[in-house]
DNA sequence: CCACTTATGACACCAGCTTACGTATGTCGA
DNA sequence: TCGACATACGTAAGCTGGTGTCATAAGTGG
């Protein structure tokens, strides 16, 4: 239900620029000529569009390259440093920063570890620093930055304030967007961690190729981020996919259970040298997780699910027995794979949503 | 992640007539002058997409309308019975055909009972001859029907076959889609009764006002359809919303239990006149169900829940215990609410199925 | 019959895209 | 060195579609 507003000359020219400029960021260095190709545009408005890009600092023209046959063609690139976006993971552990340019390449990493107790403002706090840190560190003005956002576990609304959370002491209620514009003065955005980590995925991850994806975030906590047509999926409340939170799923309990003495890695680790116990006790592990992910795979019927966080790492350990599980309770399972990110998937999530933002705005709405 | 198209000139005139298309029938019979404001595009352009849309036979001109002020304006009208579409619920005890206008306004209703063990082919062809019934008796002439649409018990792929029927024999397999297109010779759709019923209250119904949405149908077995955006999502087979399924739901036994000796019907009844023990056992039945619902609604996170079906007739002697157990169980259950349907909601979500398609036809894809 | 109201019709104008064609600027081979 | 060739550029003409303006038409009311 797209909000239908009439058209005069000028949306036209909206189009094209989105076109073009979606062109030229998939090519790369390119021509005018070639441009026109590959839109399906005349020369004209591609180099039409192109100046007024140019104006506005997006598009940067190179010198022409020699050596080919005929006129040498003017070049043009994007200027991916025209703006810089920030993403951040605000965990429990520990805090995650990542500042990338407009195409999304990450620039520099900061990483700061936060006692699991912590308070929030002195959650808060590192977390601001270390967004300024990897800024700083960077040798970039702060003022380049164009767009933050953050992730957090907790059921984070849609004006990016943590309505609910349960594992970190202080959360609920904390205006994380809020603070975060502060940091640099900028528009700031906040979502639940385990949508980021979706968002991540579907970007640069295990899900590129596809539109539905369950993504399920294994840490202290298990979480889940939902994208329907490629597309974040949050809820009303921006609830959607606290399905742990359903005691017959139980995932709060296995989480509990597989960490009761060793650590979790140990067992894992046990698991996959083939001792007889540690197997025993992630297969229950995986029995567990399936109830949830399969009553979100059953609601979602989904093309993908995607496991990712601390345990994820453990590989087909967990993922076999998991994928066996789905099968037994799933009228047809999804097909299951690992992230293809480390730690860092909740803040790569984050960048792309910042650049989300960014990229509506370069466009004018 | 929307296909993206260079656009010429005619772009505008795509985007301006569905504008003004839009208008037209939200205001009825209108003027120039009047929907030039209300769109905001000029009485010149109105004008003009009104003159094709006029040859194309969508619109008619009306005689001006005297007596007031001024210069009598030239009126226009949507022609609704331009064409046609079917909407049918082929169900396990009987076949629903509704005959509908462009308006979605229906013209006549045709039903015929199907018994429960009835083979596939008999099942078809008893849809078939009610649809044509349905319209035959209308006197309106079978080519003037531009799409039909049917919604069916299980899981039914986008090609619009059957690829999971748990209730009905030899079901499973059938191309419904198929066969109702050679009905009427026209293009044909079919989706799961769940999903069909979805749409139509969020056409007509409870959900007017939502845009993320989950609608349970409750009858010999309980399905779901999820809304999402407004649009309809099925899932990569068409399996979304089948969390009925699961086994920790419970959903089947909740069924079978309800009914054991006495007909559903009888213990509404007699909960509603105050029997303890059926009261106990609509709450048994309630509170099963809530497990299933609160997995759709800590999934999706919707703006609203519709119950719907037979067994949603009985109201709040069932729907009040449903929202204390949901209650229970979800972090903020969504507002539960009874479809504003009887028996006829699935053939009207189909008629609206139908709909979109001859809509996005009448555009020019 | 005249004043007033409201919609129409015709005209000029603008933005934006396309096609066409001549021109500029390089490479390649004799 | 020079002409042939290839390729891209620059400009102009023309189309579509949308907007604003203004005189005019066609009613009502006194």
């Amino acid at each position: 239900m797209t909000e239908l507003r009439p058209g005069d000359a000028s949306l036209l020219r909206k189009v094209n620029t989105q076109v073009t400029l979606r062109a030229l960021r998939r090519e790369g260095v390119t021509t005018l000529t070639r441009l026109g190709r590959v839109t399906g545009l005349s020369r004209q408005t591609v180099e039409a569009v192109l100046d007024e890009l140019g104006e506005r600092g997006y598009v940067r023209e190179l010198p022409p390259d020699e050596g080919a046959m005929g006129r040498p063609a003017r070049r043009f690139a994007f200027r991916a440093d025209a703006g810089h976006v920030v993403g951040v993971e605000v965990g429990g552990d520990a805090v995650v920063a990542a500042l990338a340019d407009l195409d999304g390449e990450v620039i520099a990493w900061e990483r700061a570890p936060v006692p699991g107790g912590a308070a929030a403002h002195e959650r808060l706090e590192a977390a601001g620093r270390t967004a300024l840190k990897c800024v700083d560190g960077a040798g970039l003005a702060r003022r380049r930055i164009w767009a933050v956002a953050a992730g957090t576990p907790g059921i984070v609304d849609r004006t990016g304030r943590v309505s609910l959370s349960l594992t970190l002491p202080g959360w609920t209620g904390v205006d994380l967007a809020g603070l975060a514009g502060g940091w640099f003065g900028c528009t700031a955005l906040a979502a639940n961690d385990a949508n980021l980590a979706a968002l991540a995925e579907h970007w640069r991850g295990s899900a590129r190729h596809v539109s539905d994806l369950v993504y399920v975030l294994l840490g202290h906590r298990a979480g889940a981020g939902i994208l329907i047509g490629g597309r974040l999926h949050q809820g009303r409340r921006g609830a959607a996919g606290e399905i742990g939170t359903l005691r017959q799923v139980g995932w709060e309990r296995a989480v509990r259970e597989l960490a009761e003495d060793a650590s979790a890695a140990e067992v894992f680790k046990a698991a996959l040298a083939g001792d007889r116990a540690a197997v025993r006790r992630v297969d229950r592990y995986a029995e567990h997780l399936a109830v949830g992910a399969s009553a979100l795979a059953l609601t979602v019927d989904p093309d993908l699910l995607v496991l990712g966080g601390a345990h994820a790492r453990a590989g087909d350990v967990l993922l076999d027995p998991l994928r066996r599980h789905l099968a037994e309770l799933c009228v047809n399972a999804p097909e299951v794979v690992a992230s293809a990110f480390g730690d860092e998937g909740v803040a790569m999530g984050a960048v792309r949503l910042a650049l989300d933002h960014v990229e509506r705005e370069m466009l004018g709405l």
